[in-house]
This record gives C-alpha cells, sequence and structure tokens, in this order.
RNA sequence: GGGCGAAUGGCGGAACUGGUAGACGCGUUGGACUCAAAAUCCAAUGGUAGCAAUACUGUGAGAGUUCGAUUCUCUCUUUGCCCA
C-alpha cells in the first residue's frame, strides 16, 4: 500500500491545471454562465488566513458550478494601489511600484498553492497603467455627466508631517506618527456624486434576493432616508439674518422649542468671525474631533449669540440662537431646533445651559402632568401642551399633520432627507490613480483629453518630502494643453474607486480601447456570486452599485443596474491569544501546552501565558498562523478541508492544531479507504446481494450535499463526507458487485473534487478514467423508501420507534401500539381521549 | 444610546417549513497492536440513578402559545457585529 504523498500529488495536478489552461474561459453562449467573484485582495506581502477561507469558499462553489454544466467566470487581481505601499517605501525606501510588484509576485505563488481554479489570463492591478487608464477616463465621463464635481470640505490636517490624514490616522484626535493634534483644514477636493442616486440606491436593494438581510439593513441606515419638514425660522437681533433653515424630522414637538443651534460651519458664522470669544469656541470645536463619533461622546458645547428664533407656530415665542458642536453642516441645512424634553442630545445641551424644557409628547398610559427631567422621551404618544396640536398620536399622525399646517401657513414643507453624503474621492496621496485634470492660474478647471490618458504617476518621486509628494514633482505638473500652460491635479482619487469596477474589468481584461466590451459584459455580468468579509458591507458594496449606476446613466447599451446578484459575507478566522505576564502578546509558537492545560513560554519553561479569547487573526495581537507553512506540513486539500469543516462559513472559525490534523489524517485515511475501493473494482466480483443499498445511499448524500450547497452549509457537507467514508468502510468488508461500486464510487468522488481537487484528479487517474469530472444526479426514484420509523409519543414524549410500511393508517398503528408490551405499560388502566398523528412520521396518544 | 444577530455536551458544531435533540469532527476513557512510545484500528462517551433493561432530567434564565418548542411570542441576562 502506497502512502498518499500530497506534496507530489499537488504540485503535479497544479502544473497540468496551469499548462492545460484548465480554468481558461471564453463567451459560449451555448453555455449558461456564472459569474463567481471573490473580493480581491490587498497586496500586503503574504497572503493570509483570511484570504485562504474566502478563496476556497468561493473555489468550491466555481468548481461545483463549472461540474454542473455553467461556463464559469472565476478571475482574481489585486487591489494594489494604497497607503501602506507608500510607509513601506519610506521605511523600506524601496519604490512603492517596487514594493507592490514583489508582493504580487509571492502572493500569486501562494494563490496557486491553494489549488484555486482561477483564471489567471484574466489578472489585473489597479496600480497598473492598462487598469486605471480606464478609470480615468470613466472620471472624465462622469464628469461630462454632471456626476463630479469640485468644492471645498474639510480635512483632517497634521500640522507637523504636512500632510493630510486619513481617518484611520487619526488616534484619539492625534497624527499616527507626528503624536501632534490634527487639525481641521479646508480643501478644494473632487466629489462623486452618490447623493443623486440615493433613492434608487435605497430602492436597488429590495431587488437583491440573494444578499443577506444584515447586509441591506446596514446599507439602508448608511444611506438614511427620513420623512421630515424643512422650517424656515425667524430670527431677530442685530444682525442682518432673517431666517434660518431647519431640517427635523420631528416638526409635531415645535411646541417644545427652547433653542436654535447651528453648525459653527454655517454660512451666518461670517459675521461672528471678528469675535475672539467665537474663535475661541470655533477652535474649541476642531479638537472634539471630526468624527461624529466623537461628537456624539463628547461634551456639548455651545456658544450663545444674542440673536433670537421665533417659534413659527406660537410667534409670541423667542428662544436663544446658539452655535454648536454637535450640529454638523453636512447634514440637513447645518441647524436643527432644539426639543429637549424629546431628544437626549438636545436635552443634555438644554440642562448644561439651563435652558426650558417643556414636555410635548407623553406616553399613552400616562396622565398629562408627564414631565421628562434627566431622560429625554422618544417614544410613540400623545401630543400635549401645544394648543392645537394636543391629542395628535405620536408619531404617525401627529407629523403628518404638523407638517400639513406649517405647509398651510407656508412656514415650512415636507422634504425627505438622506443622510448618504457625496463621495469624497481626492486624497492627498501619491500611490494612487492620478485625477485626470489640469487648472489654469486662475484655477479653471481643464480635463486632460482622452486620447493624452493615462496620465501616468511619476516614477522618480521623493516620499520622504513632507506633504502631497505629486505637489513636489515639478517637471510632472506642468503640462500644456491647446498651447495654453497649466499645472497638474496633484491628488489622486481614493482607492475605493479602483474596486468600485474591477469586477467590470475581468469580463474584457485586456481590452486596450474601453475598458469593457459590451458583448462581453452582457454576457457575463452581473455577477452571480460575489463573496467577501462583512466588513465591506457599507462602502465598497455602496460604491460599487453606486459605480455601475452612474455608467449606466445616460448610456442605453447597459443590461444590467446591479453589480452583484448574489452576496455572501464570510466570517472571520480566530485564533486564541496569548500574554506574557508583562502583558506583552505572544506567538502561537512561542507558546507549549503541558498536560493538556497548562501554557508556558518554550524558552523560559518557567513562566506561565496567559490565555486570552480567540480573537480575529492580525499580527498586532500575533495570533497569526501563515497559511504557507501549513500548506507546507499538511497540503492544500487539508486546509481547505479545515477551512470548511469547523465552522459555517458565514461564521467566524476557530483556527485549531488538532482540526487541522484531524483534515490531514481524513485524507490520508481516504487514500487507504480509495486502495481497498480499487483492489475491488479490479477484482470484477459480481454480487448483487442487497448491493442496492449502496446506490440509495449515494443518491441520499447527492441529495443532501445539493440541499446544503445552496445554503452554503459546507460544514455541513463535510460531516457528510465523514459519514460516506465510514459507511464505505464498513461496506467494503462485505461483498459487493464491483461494477456497482464503481458507478456510485465515481459519484462520490465528484462530490469531493470541489473540495479537494487535487486528491480527486489523483484517484480518477489512479482508476484510469479522465478528467472530465461531472456532477452527480439524483435518481428521486431513489430517494424514496418504503419503510420509514415512526415516533410512538404518550401525552408527548417519545417512548418508542417502530419501522412500518409507508402509508400506514392512524388505525392500524394504534392497533399495532396497543399489542407493543414496551408501550403498553405506559397505556396501562388509561383511557386514550386524543391521537394526534403525522402520517409516516408520528403519532402522539393523549390519555387521562 | 439605537439597529441587527447569537447563546445547544469538555470543545467546534448538526437538527429542511414546530414532530426521534446532540449528526459529524475534536477531546477524554477503555481495549488491540508494540519491549515501549508514536501512528493506526476497535469500543464507549450530555447529566443523574441503576449490574442491567430502563427511568428521570436536559438546548442561557423565566413565563406564554401548543398534543408537542432548540425552532413561535414576551421579559430578562450575557455576548458579538454595525451605526451613533
Amino acid at each position: 500500500m502506497n502512502r498518499y504523498n500530497f506534496k507530489i500529488v499537488e504540485e503535479k495536478w497544479q502544473t497540468y491545471w496551469d499548462k492545460n489552461k484548465t480554468y481558461k474561459t471564453k463567451i459560449d453562449k451555448t453555455k449558461k454562465k456564472f459569474y463567481c467573484l471573490e473580493m480581491f485582495p490587498y497586496p500586503s506581502g503574504k497572503i493570509h488566513m483570511g484570504h485562504v477561507r474566502n478563496y476556497t469558499i468561493g473555489d468550491v462553489l466555481a468548481r461545483v458550478k463549472s461540474l454542473q454544466g455553467y461556463n464559469v467566470l472565476h478571475p482574481m487581481g489585486w487591489d494594489s494601489f494604497g497607503l501602506p505601499a507608500e510607509n513601506a517605501a519610506r521605511e523600506n525606501k524601496l519604490h512603492p511600484k517596487k514594493w507592490t510588484e514583489t508582493n504580487i509576485s509571492t502572493m500569486k505563488i501562494q494563490l496557486k498553492k491553494i489549488g484555486l481554479s482561477l483564471d489567471w489570463d484574466r489578472e489585473i492591478s489597479t496600480c497598473s497603467e492598462e487598469y486605471y487608464k480606464h478609470q480615468q477616463i470613466f472620471f472624465l465621463e462622469l464628469y461630462e455627466k454632471g456626476l463630479v464635481y469640485r468644492k471645498e470640505n474639510y480635512v483632517n490636517w497634521d500640522p507637523v508631517e504636512q500632510t493630510v490624514l486619513a481617518n484611520e490616522q487619526v488616534i484619539d484626535g492625534k497624527g499616527w506618527r507626528s503624536g501632534v493634534t490634527v487639525e481641521r483644514k479646508k480643501l478644494n477636493q473632487w466629489f462623486f456624486n452618490i447623493s443623486k442616486f440615493s433613492e434608487e440606491l435605497l430602492d436597488g436593494l429590495d431587488q437583491l434576493k440573494n444578499w443577506p438581510d444584515k447586509v441591506k439593513t446596514m446599507q439602508k441606515n448608511w444611506i438614511g432616508k427620513s420623512f421630515g419638514c424643512e422650517i424656515d425660522f425667524k430670527i431677530q437681533g442685530n444682525l442682518p439674518i432673517h431666517s434660518i433653515k431647519c431640517f427635523t424630522t420631528r416638526p409635531d414637538t415645535l411646541f417644545g422649542f427652547s433653542f436654535l443651534a447651528v453648525s459653527v460651519d454655517h454660512p451666518i458664522s461670517k459675521y461672528f468671525s471678528n469675535d475672539p470669544k467665537f474663535i475661541k469656541f470655533r477652535d474649541e470645536c476642531s479638537k472634539t474631533g471630526t468624527t461624529e463619533e466623537s461628537i456624539a461622546l463628547g461634551e456639548k458645547i455651545g456658544f450663545k449669540t444674542n440673536l433670537s428664533a421665533i417659534n413659527p407656530l406660537n410667534e409670541n415665542e423667542k428662544v436663544p440662537v446658539y452655535f454648536a458642536n454637535f450640529v454638523l453642516m453636512d447634514y440637513g441645512f447645518g441647524a436643527v431646533f432644539g426639543c429637549p424634553a424629546h431628544d437626549q442630545r438636545d436635552l443634555d445641551f438644554a440642562n448644561k445651559y439651563k435652558l426650558q424644557v417643556k414636555t410635548v409628547v407623553k406616553p399613552a398610559d400616562e396622565n398629562d402632568k408627564f414631565s421628562v427631567s434627566k431622560e429625554a422621551y422618544t417614544g410613540p404618544g400623545i401630543i400635549i401642551n401645544s394648543d392645537f396640536l394636543n391629542g395628535l398620536k405620536v408619531p404617525d399622525e401627529s407629523i403628518l399633520k404638523t407638517i400639513e399646517i406649517l405647509e398651510k401657513k407656508r412656514l415650512g414643507k415636507k422634504k425627505i432627507n438622506f443622510r448618504l453624503k457625496d463621495w469624497g474621492v481626492s486624497r492627498q496621496r501619491y500611490w494612487g490613480c492620478p485625477i485626470p485634470i489640469a487648472y489654469d492660474q486662475n484655477g479653471k478647471v481643464f480635463p486632460i483629453p482622452k486620447k493624452d490618458l493615462p496620465v501616468k504617476l511619476p516614477e522618480n518621486i521623493d516620499l520622504n518630502f513632507k506633504g502631497n509628494p505629486l505637489d513636489n514633482a515639478k517637471e510632472w505638473k506642468k503640462i500644456k494643453i491647446d498651447g495654453k500652460e497649466l499645472v497638474r491635479e496633484t491628488d489622486t482619487l481614493d482607492t475605493f474607486v479602483d474596486s468600485s469596477w474591477y469586477f467590470i474589468r475581468f469580463c474584457s481584461p485586456n481590452d486596450e480601447k474601453y475598458a469593457f466590451d459590451y458583448e462581453e459584459l452582457k454576457y457575463w455580468m452581473p455577477v452571480d456570486q460575489y463573496i467577501g468579509g462583512v466588513e465591506h458591507a457599507i462602502l465598497h458594496l455602496l460604491y460599487s452599485r453606486f459605480f455601475t449606476m452612474a455608467l449606466n446613466y445616460k448610456n442605453k447599451n447597459f443590461n444590467f443596474k446591479e453589480p452583484f446578484r448574489g452576496l455572501f459575507t464570510q466570517g472571520m478566522v480566530c485564533h486564541e491569544t496569548y500574554k506574557d505576564d508583562n502583558h506583552k502578546w505572544l506567538s502561537p509558537d512561542e507558546v507549549e501546552t503541558k498536560d493538556g492545560k497548562k501554557f508556558f513560554i518554550k524558552k523560559n519553561p518557567s513562566k506561565k501565558v496567559i490565555v486570552g479569547p480567540s480573537e480575529s487573526m492580525s499580527k498586532s495581537k500575533k495570533n497569526t498562523i501563515d497559511p504557507e507553512q501549513i500548506i507546507e506540513n499538511y497540503g492544500a486539500d487539508a486546509v481547505r478541508l479545515f477551512m470548511l469543516s469547523d465552522s459555517p462559513p458565514e461564521k467566524d472559525v476557530q483556527w485549531s492544531d488538532q482540526g487541522m490534523m484531524a483534515c490531514y489524517k481524513f485524507i490520508q485515511k481516504l487514500w487507504t479507504l480509495h486502495e481497498k475501493i480499487k483492489y475491488k473494482i479490479e477484482k470484477k466480483e459480481k454480487n448483487s446481494e442487497k448491493t442496492e443499498d449502496i446506490s440509495k445511499f449515494t443518491n441520499q448524500l447527492i441529495d443532501r450535499v445539493n440541499n446544503n450547497l445552496e445554503r452554503f452549509n459546507y460544514n455541513v457537507i463535510i460531516a457528510s463526507m465523514y459519514e460516506t467514508y465510514n459507511f464505505l468502510n464498513q461496506k467494503i468488508n462485505s461483498p459487493i458487485s464491483s461494477d456497482l461500486l464503481f458507478q456510485n464510487y465515481k459519484k462520490i468522488l465528484s462530490i469531493l473534487y470541489p473540495i479537494i481537487p487535487h486528491f480527486v484528479s489523483e484517484c480518477f487517474e489512479d482508476l484510469k478514467i479522465d478528467q472530465n469530472i461531472k456532477w452527480p444526479l439524483v435518481d428521486k426514484k431513489l430517494l424514496v423508501s418504503e419503510e420509514t420509523n415512526i415516533v410512538i409519543q404518550i401525552n408527548g414524549k417519545k417512548r418508542s420507534i417502530i419501522n412500518c410500511k409507508k402509508g400506514i393508517t392512524e388505525e392500524i398503528l394504534i392497533k399495532n401500539i396497543k399489542k407493543d408490551i414496551k408501550i403498553n405499560k405506559f397505556l396501562e388502566n388509561k383511557k386514550i381521549i386524543r391521537s394526534i398523528f403525522v402520517k409516516n412520521k408520528l403519532i402522539n396518544l393523549i390519555t387521562k
């Protein structure tokens, strides 16, 4: 007997697939297409376990679909622009391009070792000129369609580094490198008009039947459609300000109005720009940070103006106007009316500045004396203390009615507001797609002519220069268009732009003329199954949907509105965390297991290790496992098997050395079984005794696997494969027809193929059958059995199971039960008062 | 603070629309092989009582609907994710 040598076998088949271009795809209109896509990786240096899991899940599906006769598109590429390349360049004095290319080639080799059925001829890399050229064309097309515009907006500015920081580079309000407090700075930036499609982006979600509800809800909340009212508040005071516009979802609480708050960036702030106290306050506000979270958690502070606002429903009522740090210019009109009793934020503010708190909504079960003090009441109820609004039901009736009244009095109007803001795409970075725009001395915008694209990144660049590197590329910046001397845009595009259309590029990866070919697009798009991490549930997916809509906009040749028909979000790979007694993280190889439970540091066995909870693998926690090492030790098939076996794919999976080992052993056991089966098959035994068992089993297996595939329950499929092993290993010891065994074994191997393709290919070859593997069909006749187990319950408790012919009637069944001594003892001296009968399944007798 | 989800043996997890709870794997225990160990193979394995057949109990806690609840409803606890 030969031991199964995964190293030889896996390398052999990977070479075979490579050489024969087994997974190369072309349009074939005689076949149904299936576009299977996993989120492409950022080339950070090495593949991690998360990638292995993601791509294994996708690969199983791609292979299954392929065996089922679909023409499968399964491509891979690289999301290769981005900040880490620049950081690495600074640290290692390596050009971002070099760093990226090296990483890609390492990771490509690693991916190939997993044995993925990828069409490498379609490989793309977003940092390549061939790719970003088309992105620049898109940018200009969107500009022509009016979907791209320029405006001033705030950025996080590091005064020491002289650079703009991404949100994740701001830690506790300080620059990650300099440690200096981050400032807010206004810069001219490019925006994609994503909010134009707010309604479509929201409505489109309903069409996405194969998306997880969780993701759809997250997108819904992000888009944040709210129904309300815009109100013009009359303003009195010594300044030329006559009204301030507010958006509110709760106009029905207008009688609880006790202050008006505006953002420090509100247009009226210009009248205060000479007031040193206001300037001090504004600086104070910018220190609280720019994120919405820090504003919500931080203290609510205000700056009182000498203006007052008039309540539109009660002209005698005047309230103070404040600048407040919790009002954002981006939302609504940068102004809110404060109703402390029914909004916690407003209440905190009112309590701090000793403003009136007037309760105007009471819960239905309270009396009219209900009054709010420390906790705002935001629930449903009845309007009180509100003159002509009293008695209205909150929220539906009261809001509609109030809007109606305001509209009649021409004080406000119905309005739908979206939380979704336009997408700022300018990044003051080097390693990104250059924006194909130039300016004259007056700042007038000149698109770069399409024939001159791509605008290439200059290669000679000083990344240690403080500030925007392209801004410092003096020669590169200069450009002449139609004889005019212009200066190039020095910002690059957000890398989310790169990943917003890569799935389209995969359809025609080598088309030089345009980003895609309509015929190919029509055949392949949309993506049938998209698979990736839930961390991209909002931005990446929303941007991709927007991009598809933007390309569709004013373009009749598009045949799809949504890019991803199906979405699956897989869980993370977790591992226990370890720390030494100084609370420093330890990696798994620094830890040793003894007596099953105690942990010691290998180098210093007397020291104890603190075992922390299992968390998603990350370099900072040192709880990573290197896939390359694991594949080297156990083989790709075993790793694939493990990635799928321990947890359902949408949930997190715990890394476990023992679990990994079990998968390795299983493959070894399968090979031993294979050799036994091969021996039986070659013996050409004829035996018909009870051999239909195996056909029945195989059929039930196929049926079960089919059902579980649909629901992505891969872990259950693996469990069935273990059961299959146990079954066959038993069966092989009894007489069996060689021919029947062969037919069934072939089907079983075919089911295994998508999971452990190297192993199965080897088995097929060993049995001297060609590699034209097909997904087995279910024979429905064999699924039906003549007998069934019926559960006997007495008073709802299971007392026995009897095996009988299908279709047995209740009467006969009760007769049989009465004869049965085992069950009879529960029926002695009792009367059956009722019986519940579920055909072929169960009978429940109620006694007294 | 809001939204969504989760909780099942020692562990990871099964259980299609309410109908045999614990499939399958790991671990543990016992046995075989071995001078011994590893590997491999066989058997047992939710808890309690019992030699046993078996009985009782059991899906985070509590209530409810039902002949019957891991599954449906309500309250609570813990926990995860997202948003603020």
